[in-house]
DNA sequence: ATGGTAGGATCCCTA
């Protein structure tokens, strides 16, 4: 069986309802998870998500903020969510497809402008978060798992397009790569990503606002996708959809894919 | 050192 998943942060998914169906339609990938829905679940716009075969959904909502929902072809058999660092956010689904596949969907706390916790909390609720993510994985090893999402973290040098300039930009800065990478580890974790694209330059978010995005390129690789080592094998065909973040009122995000043959 | 844009809720917060 081959299945084909995406991720993307999608920041809105009611005023991005038409994106969401244009991307299902062009690409049709199996399973489709989005964070910031910034939606109450009850308030997801399903109608045209169902009618392209998209039957199930699962998610954690929230009013004005955060948000996670998994859209799927897939039946998903059975739920799982996590409130990490006791924030009371909407960041964490996971579902489990008849095959045995589990799927993990976070949106880790972005960890505001500041990259020092005595002076800035949210900083702090960022590496806590990563921390207790460590502590989960590493307390209930996963398996036959992929994990996704917004991670708000760059780990690489060429995740980013100036490694230099962002050392002390949250989302780049050394504690948060290790943080990152200790949750990583705890979970044996693999990067298909860069296991499928080892090499070179690679961004999925472009902020707002460079008034040229596209042109000045200042992007970072914030969204990713994992898997355990025993269905890492399985994946090929890893791609972030560029092209997508220049659509008609865009997301800052462009989705993430990958497939799998299992 | 600063400000730039966007979304959603409330007239500010978060990213």
């Amino acid at each position: 069986m081959t299945f084909t998943l995406a991720t993307w942060n999608i920041n809105s998914v009611r005023l991005r309802e038409a994106l969401v169906v244009a991307l299902l339609r062009n690409e049709a990938p199996d399973v489709l998870c989005l964070q910031e829905c910034k939606s109450p679940l009850d308030k997801i716009p399903v109608e045209q998500f169902r009618a392209l075969g998209y039957t199930h959904m699962i998610g954690r909502g929230q009013k004005g903020y955060n948000g996670v929902a998994i859209l799927s072809k897939l039946p998903i058999v059975e739920t799982a969510a996590a409130d990490y660092a006791s924030l009371g956010h909407a960041r964490h689904i996971a579902g489990r497809l008849e095959n045995g596949v589990t799927i993990h969907n976070f949106y880790v706390p972005a960890g505001g402008d500041k990259p020092d916790r005595t002076v800035n909390d949210k900083f702090g609720q960022k590496l806590d978060y990563l921390t207790e993510m460590r502590n989960a994985f590493h307390a209930d090893r996963p398996e036959k798992s992929i994990m996704v999402g917004d991670l708000n973290i760059a780990p690489r040098e060429d995740d980013v397009w100036d490694h230099k300039k962002l050392l002390k930009i949250v989302s780049h800065t050394p504690v948060e790569v290790e943080h990152l990478a200790q949750a990583q580890d705890a979970g044996n974790w693999v990067d298909v990503t860069r296991q499928d694209i080892p090499q070179g330059k690679l961004y999925s978010w472009w902020s707002y606002r460079s008034p040229d995005w596209d042109a000045a390129d200042k992007g970072r690789r914030l969204d990713h996708i994992w898997a355990t080592p025993d269905i890492s094998g399985a994946a090929h065909g890893s791609r972030i959809l560029r092209h997508v973040r220049g659509w008609e009122q865009p997301s800052d995000h462009a989705p993430v894919f990958a497939t799998f043959d299992l």
